[in-house]
DNA sequence: AAACATTCCAACCGCAAAGCA
DNA sequence: GTGCTTTGCGGTTGGAATGTT
């Protein structure tokens, strides 16, 4: 025995929607208000379901839509925007003032997801950047909670993601300050999940959904290095999101599918994207071109390629210098929390 | 000009949480 | 607390529009 349709069914027209349609179901809402969708259809002399009026009115009829392209500053938000969030188009969509779900999900699709690039493994390390963001906990299907919606509330939510920032510069050889991003997925492993878990969970934080920076921002973790230091260099599967910010000097980097998957099935629940946002002064065609050799040497020969990027403790020489993270030079290290945070 | 391929997006679908009796 | 209904979300799909051969 399958499971209840939503409603009746039988009758009810599908498909593109008629001007008819349209006029009837705005002037029933203007008269009657939104809601009670169920009853809407029969009480406004509708052959529809209820589900596909309210779809009609969210993203077609409400007056507050915006219409026209998405602007470049608007790709640019919604780039930082699923950096931060991953596919909760509803959230990301409440910081685009009349735009839907529906069509930045659409737009995502179509414009923005395409213009990733990968890095296909290189040797050691994995990169998942470990970071908070204030979003509330994303459930699979259902709605927002109403609390969750809520402004000035506070989250206890940990989600490896992170926008970063860097100070000016040229990325001529492929070997300087990140750590390596493996595409390889096998190594994932689950034990530093829980243990990034149990240090972000510490963190707590005031929100202010109005304001986008305040959502986009990191908040102040405790220890931010020793995650750093633990978490990154056994982080795997990232590919790298150049956007067509390149103008704007930002890149993306974010976990892959892959990796999302099987952090969700390691238990996580959910796990964003990655990502950074590095506004500096990049070489674009140095990036594209190292992504180019990266990714055809990849196929050849995965163990033998050398270490794109790495992050500055994994390189031997600072090492030497610095035995332990937590004992380093307190300033070097705070800056670059800062810079991270930024 | 026709056939085929690709892109784009409106709409559908199933799931799950909120709400309510 | 329980069960049913309503609502919202995100993934997917179908077909119109556009581009290419």
């Amino acid at each position: 025995m399958g499971r209840a349709p939503c409603c009746e069914k039988v009758g009810l027209k599908k498909g593109r929607w008629t001007a008819e349609e349209d006029e009837t179901l705005a002037k029933y809402i203007q008269t009657n208000g939104e809601g009670s969708w169920r009853s809407l259809p029969k009480n406004a002399g509708l052959l529809r379901c209820g589900k596909s009026c309210r779809l009609r009115w969210i993203n077609y009829l409400r007056a507050d839509l915006k219409r026209g392209n998405i602007s470049a500053e608007e790709e640019n938000t919604i780039v930082k925007l699923h950096a931060s969030f991953g596919n909760r188009w509803s959230l990301i969509a409440s910081h685009l003032p009349g735009r839907t779900d529906n069509e930045i999900k659409n737009y995502w699709n179509s414009h923005l997801s395409r213009k990733i690039y990968s890095f296909p493994g290189a040797s050691a390390g994995i990169m998942d950047t470990p970071k908070v963001a204030s979003i509330p906990p994303k459930l699979k299907g259902g709605r927002t909670s109403r609390w969750a919606m809520n402004k000035n509330k506070t989250y206890t939510q940990n989600v490896n993601v992170a926008i970063y920032q860097r100070p000016k510069q040229t990325f001529t050889q492929p070997n300087s300050d990140f750590t390596v991003l493996d595409a390889d997925v096998a190594d994932v492993n689950e034990p530093r999940i829980e243990e990034l878990e149990a240090e972000v969970n510490k963190c707590d934080r005031s929100v202010d959904e109005s304001n986008d920076e305040d959502i986009l921002g990191l908040c102040q973790m405790e220890g931010i290095s020793d995650i750093l230091e633990s978490w990154l260099p056994e982080t795997t599967c990232v590919v790298w999101d150049l956007s067509e910010e390149i103008d704007n000097n930002d890149m993306v980097v974010r976990v892959s599918d892959a990796c999302r998957d099987k952090m969700a099935s390691s238990g996580e629940g959910y796990s964003c994207s990655s990502s950074m946002a590095l506004d500096q002064h990049w070489d674009w065609e140095s990036v594209i071109e190292f992504n180019n050799v990266v990714e055809s040497e990849a196929c050849n020969n995965w163990e033998q390629q050398e270490k794109p990027l790495t992050w500055p403790w994994e390189d031997d020489a600072w090492e030497s210098q610095s035995k332990n993270l937590g004992e380093t030079d307190t300033q070097m290290q705070n800056d670059m929390v800062d810079w991270f945070l930024s």
